[in-house]
DNA sequence: CAATTATACTTAGAAGTTCTATGCAAACAA
DNA sequence: TTGTTTGCATAGAACTTCTAAGTATAATTG
């Protein structure tokens, strides 16, 4: 369903300031207009991934509440490897921009 | 790498009109300026996925050449879920674009 | 005409990704 | 005090894509 789409995704969330597991899926549900609805099974093993590769980078806080929560914040390494997904997006946006507006005009 | 625009690709290219595994490749290439470079054990699993779930259907053909080469064809059921990946595509180019204008502004 | 290249399809298995399902635990609300 | 919300984690299933190899024929090149 997301595809390659998820990455991009994540880092694009931690590119507006760090953030925790639970709050990104809230705001993913949000900017998507309640359309994606992630479940943390599909969230945190990601979350993990990319900070093995050294794209984000994690620490447990607590709030004043009392709650644990590990923030991850995006590294200059995650920074550019968005840059390179947000070009690669762009181009197969402009695939399919071509192809879906050549079988309107031969309509 | 492609994710989920494989599906929507390949279909997309068989709404121009039937076609091969070998020229579909080429199709992709050219299409996409020379970025995307598909090999044969990338496409044709996917053709006989769609095949069998009834959004295409294949027919030996035989050109003048003497060349032997199974045809693929977009079927109504695959026209329809060719419009729902559209649909789905456009709606996570609108949750980026939302994404990434953000930030363009903040600067 | 022999060797190479281009055309054309197939599949097994590896690798990678995402989802389902479940478990744990603490704070909060009823 | 019982249920809901918040919060993280992981195993295994399911699915997807890629690598790699095999088969076969037509066209081209030397």
């Amino acid at each position: 369903m997301m595809g390659a789409a998820s990455i991009p995704l994540i880092l694009s969330v931690l590119q507006e300031g760090e953030s925790y597991g639970y709050l990104i899926i809230q705001r993913i549900k949000v900017i998507s207009g309640n359309q994606l609805e992630w479940k943390e099974g599909t969230l945190y093993p990601i979350l993990h991934k990319l900070e093995k590769k050294g794209y984000i980078t994690s620490s447990w806080k607590t709030s004043e509440s009392g709650r644990k929560r590990k923030y991850y914040k995006l590294l200059e390494n995650g920074q550019s490897v968005l840059a390179a997904e947000q070009q690669n997006w762009q181009s197969l946006n402009q695939i399919f921009s071509k192809l879906w507006l050549t079988q309107i005009n031969s309509i």
